[in-house]
DNA sequence: ATTCTTGCAAACAATTTGCAAAGAC
DNA sequence: GTCTTTGCAAATTGTTTGCAAGAAT
């Protein structure tokens, strides 16, 4: 999705473009799983303060629009990013804390199961599994 | 596990044995995929109170012996049960929020993969699988 | 000019911690 | 009697909300 696209996206649906969505979206960009926390912090060394609580409803509106998504990689803040680069399962190392993406392909298997024997759609962008990593085992 | 046998394991460990800690696994027991909010509520209807932050230490105290184990089933609080009947992988539904049990086999096929490629072991008993189940789809 | 958005402070939810009193051994 | 555990209140962390001031259209 360009610049442009979004702009008129936002506007299309009673939005309105302001420096503030776009500084998160590009932080979100840059960070790559990040918190809410992580991404208020890095809009605030670049530029002009940006609220936390703008951060939360702005993550909330790109969400909506399905430009971002979040996972649960954890016990404390979700971490979010872009939904075009959000094809992948995650995996928690319990040793480590490392993050690791993986092809969805992976789960394959489990989300043909699934749907097979329950009719359940799985959302596999959402994925998180965790384990120990070859390090930790 | 037997009552006598986590006794004397707590004993073993320098820890003592108290109504609290025995109000709270029963409460785990029964419930099933509670939070500790709804397990504090669950004792004290049945006895006396147990503070929330007992609660909350107590169920710390049980995941260190292994005899319970949390999942995070969504947003909120995380949900506790024993690790006697925790072997099963969570689905959890966007749509009505229902939450299923599967078998672990049907993860089989992930978990096989992961370990081949990247060395990577499953904890398959705090799988979380979010989708749309049947009705919802 | 109108209507949406922001910042701020306060409310809220989930969890943790310090410490004195109570309880297990 | 000693050492652990509890209760309580206060501190922390993550998130939401109300509302007046500010900004986008």
């Amino acid at each position: 999705m360009t610049e442009t696209q979004w702009h008129e996206e936002l506007r299309a649906k009673g939005y309105r473009v302001t420096p503030q969505r776009q500084l998160v979206l590009e932080a979100v960009k840059e960070l790559e799983h990040a918190t809410p926390e992580e991404i208020c912090a890095k809009v605030r060394e670049t530029a002009r303060g940006v609220n936390i609580s703008t951060v939360y409803r702005t993550l909330e509106l790109l969400e909506e629009l399905g430009m971002v998504t979040h996972t649960h990689l954890g016990h404390g803040a979700p971490t979010y990013h872009l939904a075009a680069e959000a094809d992948h399962v995650h995996l928690v190392c319990r040793g480590c804390g490392e993050v690791i993406e993986v092809r969805p392909q992976m789960a394959e298997g489990l989300v043909k199961a699934l749907d097979e024997e329950l009719g359940f759609v799985t959302d596999v962008r959402h994925l998180t599994v965790f384990g120990r990593c070859k390090n930790c085992r």
